[in-house]
DNA sequence: GATAAAGTATATAGAATAAGTTGACAATAT
DNA sequence: ATATTGTCAACTTATTCTATATACTTTATC
């Protein structure tokens, strides 16, 4: 799994969103200048993000957005799978995107990548943005 | 880390001299229908191989390619370093081709993303080809 | 009900990367 | 001399990344 910085961002401004959890809406403005993220890229991931259901929005002056679920009920996993797709460093590995590929030819080669993905996949459905507060 | 195509193709060809090892030369055609790898493809990634010092190649008839050292002495990660470049999922946890990236903000994030650098890296360094014989 | 403050949608762009293909060139065993 | 091998450089084609730009919609408040 290689991390855009599309999802450096989702993330940063997601545990915004978590430290505020239950207490006010923030805008994008805000999430933006928080954490250093241009404000219209922002704005694209924060559309992803609603859309699968890790935020909430509210139109109009006082709106923004808050998280749609309390903190230790999402994954990093989810989270980066939403923005970058598979987790598994290539595709033959992977159980949600999986492909075949030309590892497949060597067993063994394709046993250590299986290896790779199944930590980075347990490491990341582990831990939920409650842990990074 | 992402395996490209090329990091795949890398792999197998190398096995398949590996497992000559102090044997014959073998020509890119015969590695290439071997491991059904596009022909000018491999030859590109052969030399990309020679110049990090795995293979060593022989021209005009009778010439070929052999693995430049033991099978156990090559391992996986200097392999795909020198095909695909740095091994963690993204720069600000790599060792080899460091810079910095938003993640850093959150240092509970920036562990996470340090420990799968290191299991990945860990078990590429701790694999050689001898291993995938 | 006009206005301003928010979020939403869509299009575009420039750079980099991936995955090759093409064609000419160099070395050498026979 | 020739055929067989590896070498090199340029080009292509498509996709992805990282944004930026414009226009539009919703809604609280005066």
């Amino acid at each position: 799994m290689r991390l855009s910085r599309k999802s450096e961002y989702a993330l940063l401004a997601l545990i915004s969103l978590a430290k505020n959890y239950n207490s006010k809406l923030m805008t994008i403005t805000q999430l933006s200048k928080l954490n250093e993220i241009p404000q219209k890229y922002l704005e694209q991931i924060l559309v992803i993000l609603k859309r699968s259901g890790y935020v909430r929005s509210v139109r109009g002056p006082k709106g923004g957005y808050k998280l749609a679920k309390s903190p230790n009920l999402i994954t990093l996993a989810e989270i980066v799978r939403s923005i970058d797709g598979p987790l598994a460093p290539v595709n033959s590995t992977s159980v949600y995107y999986f492909t075949h590929t030309p590892i497949e030819k060597n067993k063994n080669l394709h046993k250590i990548f299986k290896e790779i993905r199944d930590y980075v996949s347990s490491k990341l459905e582990n831990t939920t943005l409650k842990d990074l507060l």
